[in-house]
RNA sequence: GGAGAGGUGACCGAGAGGCCGAAGGUAACGGUUUGCUAAACCGUCGCACCUCAAAAGGGUGCCGGGGGUUCGAAUCCCCCCCUCUCCGCCA
């Protein structure tokens, strides 16, 4: 959620984001404005009858401790109660209306990001290596898998349904050892603290990091229980923190969780329909991170840089993209994709994206941080990156180190974690 | 899942319809005293919202959450959640 005063203050902005997020339609501004004009009427006609409420029945209490007669009191105070009750459920009706609205804007965009429709605005950055040369022509992850039978897609949906699928052998213990060698790399290299936390949650941490109540479509939510299968660590990770106030000097706190990652991909019918791209449930390695506000937009460049690495340990070429106005998810003020070569396919795929939300989330989520004894709390800056989505780097090994016979080289960094 | 106990400020802990945003203590911060350390003493010590150009000030809300009774609720009633102990079940 962004600051709620921008409402009041400066809405020329807010439409201005709106705009450039392609979003217009979505929000009606005006009635935004004036849903808060009533809210803040609202509640000072309230708070001026709870006064008179609170001191006259201080007076009838002493009054009567007194032995004195009060039912003149009494009387005055008579229905008061009642008219306070009414004015408190319009406030809550109105309340819930402004906070649909409210949580339903989007963040505001740094302005380094660029204008743009879609993804065909987003901007290269920069590029790291070269694409692979073969002597033959590349295949893709899920041929290379299917002839080995260490990709099984058919039991996978037998099992499940369509977009699961089953590692047998090699691809399970591959995929492993690529958890084990990006989580090793961020704690040991990077500053992360490693995190092992729940795959279900509930609707608040949903809330608190933006995928409820607008997305809830695109989830699997258990409804018996109120909890919800994550779509990513960045919930548990995130919301580990919630109302809670964080000492300043334990700042900037780096976490990272592997996690499976469980997505309905409602809206994605027909793409990617094969292998391992765009699946229901897939592992990831996550990297959050709790900053100052000051620091926030360095820390998302060093989050970005340390998402990187791992593909440059592996050696596989990428290039780096920022996402322009109409790409940035609703919650994200910036967001760098990283995207892999993937001979196979002869494309880019996206295998991360690292965001900064600026308080966006901490607002949400109520994530403060004390600067120092006697001040005041404040909102932290929240950012987020993927580091990397396991499945997908997978195939990018799979494709980018395959011999012509179809089998595939282990890269060296992960030799040592194949070893028994 | 069953039975019982309990949820009060950073922490411990009182409070059982009115003068309670909440005694007392610990911790923290400022000060006085003080060879040093320590101790003692005095003071400060919650969060959010509304109001105000801002600060000051004022007002409101918050004693796990939500309803109710009442002129008035941390205190009484109802529902829910969570924690602990015992039993059951289980990787």
């Amino acid at each position: 959620m962004i600051d709620p005063k921008l409402i009041r203050d400066n809405l020329d902005l807010i439409q201005k984001i709106l705009k450039l997020r392609n979003m217009e339609g979505v929000v009606d501004v005006s009635a935004l404005r004036a849903t808060n004009e009533k809210r803040r009427g609202l509640i000072m006609q309230i708070d001026q009858m709870r006064e008179k409420r609170n001191r006259v029945s201080k007076e009838i209490g002493i009054l009567k401790s007194k032995k004195e007669d009060a039912s003149h009191l009494l009387a005055e105070m008579e229905g008061v109660s009642d008219t306070i009750k009414t004015a408190e459920n319009e406030l809550a009706d109105i309340n819930a209306q402004f906070d649909e609205m409210a949580l339903s804007l989007p963040n505001i965009l740094d302005e380094s990001v660029p204008p743009g429709r879609d993804e065909n605005d987003n901007v290269v950055v920069r590029t790291w290596g070269a694409k692979p040369s073969f002597s033959f022509t590349p295949r893709p992850h899920y041929e290379i898998g299917v002839q080995h039978d260490i990709l099984d897609f058919e039991r996978g949906v037998k099992l499940a349904g369509t977009r699961f699928y089953v590692y047998r052998g090699l691809a399970a213990r591959l995929e492993r050892a690529i958890i084990n060698f990006m989580l090793d790399l961020h704690t040991r290299e990077h500053g992360y603290t490693e995190i092992f936390g729940p795959f279900i949650v509930n609707d608040d941490s949903m809330i608190g990091t933006g995928q409820y109540p607008k997305f809830k479509d695109e989830y699997y939510r258990i409804e018996r229980d109120g909890l919800s299968l994550i779509p990513t660590a960045e919930v548990p990770l995130t919301n580990l923190y919630r109302d809670e106030i964080i000492d300043g000097e334990k700042l900037p706190l780096y976490v990272t969780m592997q996690s499976s990652c469980f997505r309905r991909e409602a809206g994605s019918a027909g793409k990617d329909t094969r292998g391992l791209i765009r699946v229901h449930q897939f592992q990831k390695v996550e990297l959050v991170k709790f900053v100052e506000p000051e620091t926030s937009m360095e820390e998302l460049e060093k989050l970005t840089a340390n998402a990187e690495e791992v593909l440059k340990r592996l050696n596989l070429h990428y290039r780096v993209v920022l996402l322009c106005s109409g790409d940035t998810s609703a919650s994200s003020a910036k967001t760098y994709d990283i995207e892999v070569w993937m001979p196979g396919l002869e494309r880019y795929v996206e295998i991360s994206s690292c965001s900064n939300f600026l308080d966006y989330q901490a607002r949400r989520a109520r994530i403060r941080y004390r600067k120092a004894k006697g001040e005041r709390p404040a909102l932290v800056h929240t950012l987020n990156g993927s580091g990397l989505a396991a499945g997908r780097t997978l195939a990018a090994v799979m494709e980018n180190y395959q011999r012509e016979d179809g089998t595939f080289n282990i890269p060296d960094v992960l030799r040592p974690y194949m070893e028994r």
